[in-house]
DNA sequence: GCATTATACCTAGAGTTAATAGGTAATAGA
DNA sequence: TCTATTACCTATTAACTCTAGGTATAATGC
């Protein structure tokens, strides 16, 4: 019973969230937004999706952490690992594999 | 609480299994081989995810079913109906909406 | 003839993930 | 002052997949 990902789907908060982290470093609440702006509101996320996805990628050491506070609040601020960019391109492999296959079915003119 | 596909991931058995049905009616077995072979191995599910999957899009008038006997083992053979192009109209333009925007994103140079 | 494999159906339970719905606290703005 | 925004968080529910069974017949191998 791996605690890895599932064999085949989902995965796609994650992949996202290591995606723009590896850009720049965030913290929690503007990566919400900034997933909801970088697909033009074709995908939200709400907080209580995003923040285990943050807390088991940093339990994983995928993520580490720095902690500010601006303006009296508390920011942590998630930057990736070299372990979560290994576990992006995994991930991202996974996913564009998943994506060319399906692809492949469905445009397939008819099947035996 | 809608009883609906959730509203960003998974489905892939569901668009799969549409997606081969609509070329001609199978029964369930054939389908499992059917998308085996479809993704050259890529992708395979086993009969505890395909029949349930079955049995729910027939409940849903998705699917339709035939009884026939051959060399004295039953088999059940899928068809889709008119909801069930339906559904793998919006199940496939939903996927491919998903697909574009991760993909978006993904290749974007930087994000702010 | 007997045992194993393949065909063909099925369900139950576990595991993983995501979605909802909360809840705390500080600041900014009306 | 009251509300909205910022910023964190967890628990529960729901959904779906995956594994692991179980039944039964036919075909194949020995």
């Amino acid at each position: 019973m791996p605690t890895t990902t599932s064999q085949f789907l989902n995965g796609v908060p994650e992949l996202l969230v290591l995606r723009l982290l590896r850009d720049k470093e965030m913290y929690g609440y503007e990566l919400v937004e900034a997933i909801r702006a970088a697909s033009n509101d074709n995908l939200s996320f709400a907080e209580g999706v995003i923040y285990p996805v943050l807390h088991s990628l940093e339990r994983d050491g995928a993520l580490s952490t720095r902690r500010q506070t601006v303006n009296g609040r508390s920011r942590v601020y998630y930057s990736v690992t070299p372990t979560g960019k290994d576990r992006f391109n995994d991930l991202l492999a996974h996913w564009q594999q998943l994506q060319s296959t399906i692809a492949t079915i469905v445009k397939a003119p008819h099947h035996a």
